[in-house]
RNA sequence: GCGCCUGUAGCUCAGGGGACAGAGCAGCGGACUUCUAAUCCGUCGGUCGGGGGUUCGAUUCCCUCCAGGCGCGCCA
């Protein structure tokens, strides 16, 4: 196409445009099939520059445009100006031969081979259990980190437990409190304390079980050892909760270990060294500001004790330590706040701040038929996620979350998540897969085929079905299901470099979709054997597309429903 | 007051400098003696929150206003 233009420049098409004058080329796939698969504007660039009419420009170019034959089925100039290529489908039909060939690993590419990225996501405190917010972020965050793998990115996925400072002193006295209570003394919680009844029903066991110990103790050592005895606990079933909702991490990294290894005072001095810190008013103060921030932070305050913001600045100091070439933290929207000072400190420590990503994942408000279930923090009641998880199933949950972009703020239907219906899409794109492993067991009733593909093989990989045939694969629904496979490797790309897993899950609406209107229109079994054999393929394929798709997702993709 | 996110069909949301703005659900009308009807096909439905600006072209970019959410600690 750039060879065109220069063509046609040359021609004195352009109204004696120089080459160094003649627009980037850019070619983009429509929104509407119609329009062709690939389209590019670049005539109407090319018709501005040379103040000519984009629509006789596009006619020129296209004069000059060498049919290079190369699977491109025709050209031609449509609407205002634009230039559409239609492509052969015999280059689409082959998505089918490379999707059979490659099974388990179709999808994947190397675009970030090389590259380190940590994902740091749910990181709750270890203090109660997780909650709905806490699941969208497990979702997102675990689902990114997939695609980013699958994108040949080296990934690690870590979580990062506040289990030291100012809150889990806090969170001992509270539970001293309820340790008391247990055995009858008359003392109330902080207003600001931790109320959750979990952490009471806790202290009761324990009370009754081990009173005397823990009763000898001096009270800060007590509420020391409370702490850490319910943040063991609390930590244990946050880790049960995620691997039940399928998320598992690479490293599971306590803001304890940065004090003990005096990894604070490290970067204080690191930062104090590069002269991004002063004192005032008794207190550290990191000059944020510098770097964009509202206002100054403080790292030390006037009593001695490092903030959070300094344990989380030696953390991320750490992080690039080791050697990552990216970081990625998934946060909640309570905290995105916080963003201009913690891309501040990486650039006080001389650190380049876009190594550092935040993705924001939006409040989710949990409905009932439609209404808001009450929530409070305060009172100890809220929704957990292993109660939604218990309630609708982790692929429901995990499917809803990944439905919508991080960005946007999520409604959480309960009754619809786990409502089996036209209104769940969760079922929509698994009855797909289930769909194709039925018609595949079918096909091996029938003699078509040996015997039903396993899961993890495909039919051409496992000798099955040789790929001859293809070309008879002429339906716009074959067609439309071909683009839609060929699609999948970019989508995952996209969907890991934009921070997009909800992508994704799109994606696999759209190959469910293009599926179920191939199955309708389309008679496999019973067809004439090239032809049959062809859409075997297909089909084939398509499940080895939704599998594939669904696993970044976490979702399940099942052979019966 | 300042900052971030959001405002698109009755509902829930995609999309995004271009060609008539898309999907699901809900509504309406069709399709099972044959591979799963948890499906498919058709149809109804929108001045893309309001107003300015930039552009050949804005729903998309900029400004401003309005509305909702979330933040703005020497809490974490």
């Amino acid at each position: 196409m750039a060879e065109a233009l220069r063509r046609a420049a040359a021609a004195g098409e352009l109204g004696g445009l120089a080459p160094e004058e003649l627009p980037p080329v850019a070619l983009e796939v429509p929104r509407e099939r119609a329009h062709g698969d690939w389209s590019t504007n670049a005539a109407f660039l090319a018709g501005r520059a040379a103040r000519r009419d984009p629509r006789q420009v596009a006619e020129a170019l296209l004069r000059f445009l060498a049919a290079e034959g190369c699977y491109l089925q025709r050209v031609e100039v449509a609407g205002p100006g634009f230039i559409n290529f239609y492509l052969d489908p015999a280059w689409l039909r082959e998505v089918v031969r490379d999707v059979e060939r490659s099974g388990l690993s179709y999808g994947r590419t190397e675009v970030g081979r090389g590259q380190r990225v940590q994902v740091e996501f749910v990181s709750a405190n270890p203090t109660g259990p997780l909650h709905i917010g806490h699941g969208r972020g497990a979702a997102v965050g675990s689902a990114l980190a997939s695609a980013l793998e699958w994108a040949g990115y080296e990934v690690s996925r870590e979580f990062y437990i506040n289990d030291a400072g100012n809150q889990i002193a806090r969170f001992g006295e509270s539970l001293d409190v309820r340790f008391r209570q247990a055995l009858g003394e008359k003392v109330e919680l902080p207003a600001d304390g931790y109320h959750g009844q979990d952490l009471a029903e806790l202290m009761r066991e324990l009370a009754e079980r081990e009173a005397d110990r823990y009763l000898r103790l001096p009270p800060a050592e007590r509420q020391e050892k409370l702490a850490a005895y319910a943040m063991a606990v609390k930590l244990e079933e946050i880790r049960r909760d995620l691997a039940a909702f399928g998320v598992a991490f690479d490293v599971w990294f306590p803001e304890s270990r940065l004090h003990a290894e005096g990894a604070i005072q490290r970067v204080l001095e690191l930062l104090r060294e590069r002269g991004m810190t002063y004192e005032q008013d008794g207190a550290l103060w990191l000059a944020t500001t510098r770097f964009g921030d509202d206002k100054d932070r403080v790292l030390v305050r006037q009593n001695g004790i490092p903030t959070y913001f300094a344990a989380d600045v030696a953390y991320h100091h750490n992080k690039m330590q080791r050697g990552f070439h990216q970081v990625i933290d998934v946060w909640g929207a309570d905290h995105h706040g916080y963003i201009p000072r913690m891309k501040a400190a990486m650039a006080a420590l001389g650190y380049d701040p876009a190594a550092l990503d935040v993705v924001i994942t939006q409040m989710v408000n949990l409905l009932r038929e439609g209404k808001p279930v009450v929530m409070s923090k305060r009172a100890g009641q809220l929704v957990t996620l292993a109660e939604v998880v218990a309630e609708v199933g982790r692929d429901a949950a995990r499917f809803l979350f990944l439905l919508r972009s991080a960005d946007s703020h999520l409604d959480f239907d309960l009754e619809l998540a786990k409502r089996q219906s036209d209104e769940n899409p969760v079922y929509y794109a698994q009855y797909a897969h289930a769909r194709i492993s039925s018609l595949l067991r079918q096909a091996a009733e029938a003699r078509v085929l040996e015997r039903p593909p396993a899961q993890e093989e495909t039919l051409l990989r496992a000798g099955l079905a040789a790929d001859e045939g293809l070309d008879r694969l002429t339906h716009p629904t074959e067609v439309e299901l071909c683009r839609l496979l060929a699609d999948f490797p970019e989508e995952v790309v996209l969907a890991a470099q934009r921070r997009e897993p909800h992508r994704l899950t799109r994606y696999v609406l759209d190959v469910a979709a293009a599926f179920h209107s191939f199955y309708t229109e389309c008679r496999v079994l019973g067809s004439e054997p090239p032809l049959e054999k062809a859409r075997l393929l297909l089909a084939d394929a398509t499940r080895v597309v939704l599998r594939n798709a669904l696993q970044i997702l976490g979702v399940r993709a099942p052979e019966r429903m």
